[in-house]
DNA sequence: ATGAAAGCGCTAACAC
DNA sequence: GTGTTAGCGCTTTCAT
């Protein structure tokens, strides 16, 4: 990077001292019409850009936020990026994005990372492998406002922003029963994260709702387009196969029905299926998916006003907020 | 963030000069065993780290690198970024995102952004919108490494990371033209944009190889969803419908499937379809998508590589490279 | 082998 | 209304 035009520069060629510059710069009032006018000329002219390091080393402050997340790829995760970068950009603050593809590991650095890199806040969707939130703690120990989203967790003292679970999954289910389907499988996401135990209880409180016994055989751990796939296919074959499926993603429900074509099922005529997410492919596969939505844009914007909202705060006593994002069934062609 | 330690705290801790310690911690080789090994542990008892804005300022360094892009929510870019926080993840740089969202307005806002925040270099895929390019000749003219990728300009003396757009068109339509397509239409991106021109232009020559007239009454521009599902839905009611679409990406193909069988046309029975970009949508749509693999992931490391590069050099006399990655057709249902 | 001091660019408390 | 000075945390000459 070029040499850039510093406040010593314009004080130089103006003859004066480097505090007058910043502080007409900075329309400090003490500063007379005059000089305020000639430093902001000059600094237009060189173009001036204040040094935001210099900035940073000062204020101890960075205008950034660390964002930790699994991975981009994901449709929902891409949809609150988008939704945080929006709020982030609208009050000129930058995000630094580190994916953390799942491990736990890698995790661990991006929370080192983030540290290192001074973000004036986190927010955090942790790897489906984290059990141990130690590294995530230690930001909380050095003060830092972190806030979870998705994938969160009760052990720790910070903000978290979900979507509703299990209203969603119970919705979802309610719907498949009312199509009238009697054996309804879940394909459920890891019982140690929070959302997968609240998809699990909503699907479990329609079945009681609609007075169907709860059968554990019928819940299978599958929330990958894979893992999906080839349990899908397998269950299927059975002569009690299941007649609806309620799946953790978008993902999982998309491989159901690719894995009930193969067996030349009927989606919905045989099997009834609904996802979870609204992503883009929900309304692309064949046929297009009954799902439900989860707003993540939305989701990524309440998140990051609620980091802002810490941000400003810088009291003390602090009392973690848990945010719901409301969902909705999106009722399309497979259930 | 709370008052972090510094290499102050340890010198006074010690009994030293802060530049006892300092050297000490980077392992000067002046600095006596025993005092490197008192510094050393009191800094990992204290849990000391370095202040990186500190050293920053010192070393007019950021280790950090920009990202403007259009959007993240598109599956193609957000392979992209993943590639590209691969490699910057290896080699201990952070990258900030800025989305563009398609607006040039809002470009020249990033640019502006990655300037104020003094990032080591930028990687840059512009806007729909954007014809003029002076934000980014300013990065450049502040001698900011700046590598652009998919969307690129020769305007610029600047890197670039392109697919292999014509070789790509070319094989998607000499494919349709193997499958016995005789009116092939092409749904185009902008014209200014060379990834536009290169892959119109694979599809003017797949086509005069087959000795089959070019016909610019077959060229649309439809780059999303929407306009390509309202385009295909006219031009497929005329009696002199297209038996044959190369879209310019898999969203539009997809909306040209879905158009299709709105009027009952058989997919690939009545018209063969060929996308570009090897989305994940492409496995899930139905008939499941024949199209270009553009291999995102790769093309993100490369460009990320390409810019690292850029930072080692420092050398003044700079002759831009042209990367191209390779393209795939990959054989589906569709075509 | 270690310390003192300057400086990266900026702001603000304290002069005058 | 403007200048002087100190300091944010660190590295690095230059002394000793």
């Amino acid at each position: 990077m070029k040499r850039q035009i510093t406040i010593k520069d314009i004080a130089i060629k103006l003859g004066m001292s480097t505090s007058t510059v910043s502080r007409a710069l900075r329309d400090h009032p003490d500063i007379s019409p005059k000089t305020r006018a000639a430093v902001k000329e000059l600094a237009a002219l060189l173009g001036y850009r204040p040094n935001r390091i210099a900035l940073n080393l000062r204020s101890n402050e960075t205008r950034t936020l660390g964002l930790i997340i699994p991975e981009i790829e994901h449709y929902f995760f891409s949809a609150i990026i988008n939704g945080i970068e929006e709020i982030a950009y609208k009050n000129d603050y930058s995000v630094m994005v580190f994916q953390s593809n799942e491990s736990y590991k890698r995790e661990v650095n991006n929370a080192q990372a983030v540290l290192t890199n001074r973000v004036d806040g986190v927010l955090v969707s942790f790897s489906k492998e984290t059990k141990d939130f130690s590294h995530f703690q230690k930001l909380i120990d050095n003060e830092i406002p972190v806030v979870f989203f998705d994938r969160v967790t009760d052990e720790l003292q910070a903000d978290q922003v979900v979507s509703d679970d299990y209203q969603g999954a119970f919705l979802a289910v309610n719907h498949l029963i009312e199509k009238g389907c009697k054996r309804i499988a879940h394909f459920a996401a890891p019982q140690h994260l929070a959302l997968g135990k609240g998809r699990l209880s909503g699907y479990h409180d329609a079945l009681l709702k609609h007075s169907i016994p709860f059968n554990s055989d019928l819940i299978f751990h599958a929330d990958t387009f894979e893992s999906s796939r080839k349990i899908a296919h397998t269950i299927l074959k059975r002569p009690d196969r299941p007649d609806g499926f309620f799946t953790v993603n978008d993902m999982s429900a998309i491989a159901v029905i690719k894995a009930a074509k193969d067996l030349n099922l009927k989606v919905p005529g045989d099997v009834h299926i609904v996802g979870f997410e609204n992503s883009r492919s929900a309304a692309l596969c064949e046929p297009e998916l009954t799902t439900v939505d989860q707003f993540g844009y939305d989701l990524g914007r309440e998140a990051c006003q609620i980091l802002l909202r810490r941000l400003k705060e810088k009291n003390s006593n602090f009392k973690p907020e848990k945010k719901v994002i409301r969902t909705k069934l999106v009722v399309r062609a497979s259930a």
